[in-house]
DNA sequence: CTCTCGATGCGCT
DNA sequence: GCGCATCGAGAGA
C-alpha cells in the first residue's frame, strides 16, 4: 500500500497536542504470536509535561521517566487494577509528553480481537483505553518499546482525516485538572460511514 | 438510552 | 493508605 510507511521519529517529536490531532486515522499495529491486529486510531488525548497535573509527568518518577526521554517509544502503565493503557511519548528527549491512544477502529485480525473481547459487538472491540489494550494483547511488556524500530507493535501512516471530521472535547476521566475546560485536549475522529444513523455518530466510535 | 457503583493492583506520599 | 488517563453490570426512565 503506497500511503503504509512506518511514522518515524520526527512524527513524534512535536509539540503533543499536535501529535495527538495527528495519530487520528494512522494505523497502529500489533505483531501479536504471528498474527497481524491492527485498526485506525480514532481517538487520542494529550498528556503534557509538569505543567499539566493530569499528566503522570506532572511529577518525573520512575513511573514517568520514559515521558521525559526521547519521542517514538510505547509507554504503557496499568490501571483501576485490571487494564493497561498505551501512550505513545511525544516531544523532544528532555521533554515530557505523551499520547494516550483511546480507541480504534479494527482492520486486521478482527477474529482474534473477538477472542479476546468475548461477547461483545464489533464496533465495541477496541472502542475505550483498557479494551483495546485487551483486544491487542497490549500489557506492561510493551512498557518501553521504539515504536519506530519494533517488529510487535509500530504505527503506519494511513487514513488522512480532515479538520471537519474531527472533534475535540476536554480529556475523559480526569479528576485532578481544575482547568479542563481549557485543554480540549481529547481528539475524536468521527469517520461518515454512508448511512450511518444520527445515533450512531453521536455514540462513542 | 443514562446513571451509579464495585472490582481490583499498584504507584506514590 | 489513598486514589486512579477504566470497564461492565444493573437499575431506572
Amino acid at each position: 500500500m503506497l500511503t503504509s510507511y512506518r511514522l518515524e521519529r520526527a512524527f513524534f517529536a512535536l509539540d503533543t497536542v499536535s501529535v495527538a490531532r495527528a495519530l487520528l486515522g494512522q494505523r497502529l499495529v500489533r505483531i501479536d504470536a504471528g498474527a497481524r491486529l491492527s485498526g485506525l486510531i480514532c481517538e487520542t488525548e494529550a498528556y503534557a509535561g509538569p505543567d499539566d497535573p493530569a499528566s503522570h509527568a506532572h511529577r518525573r518518577t520512575h513511573r514517568s521517566a520514559i515521558m521525559y526521554g526521547p519521542p517514538g517509544f510505547a509507554y504503557v502503565y496499568f490501571i483501576y487494577g485490571m487494564y493497561f493503557c498505551l501512550n505513545a511519548v511525544t516531544e523532544v528527549d528532555g521533554q515530557p509528553g505523551a499520547v494516550l491512544l483511546r480507541a480504534l477502529l479494527p482492520l486486521d485480525g478482527i477474529e482474534i480481537l473477538r477472542t479476546r473481547r468475548p461477547g461483545v459487538w464489533d464496533s465495541r472491540l477496541t472502542d475505550g483505553p483498557g479494551k483495546l489494550c485487551t483486544a491487542l494483547g497490549i500489557t506492561r511488556m510493551q512498557n518501553g518499546l521504539d515504536l519506530c524500530t519494533s517488529e510487535e507493535l509500530f504505527l503506519q501512516a494511513s487514513a488522512s482525516v480532515p479538520d471537519e471530521a474531527v472533534v475535540a472535547t476536554p480529556r475523559i476521566g480526569v479528576r485532578c485538572d481544575a482547568g479542563a475546560l481549557s485543554r480540549p485536549w481529547r481528539f475524536v475522529w468521527h469517520p461518515a460511514p454512508p448511512g450511518a444513523s444520527p445515533a450512531l455518530l453521536a455514540a462513542r466510535p
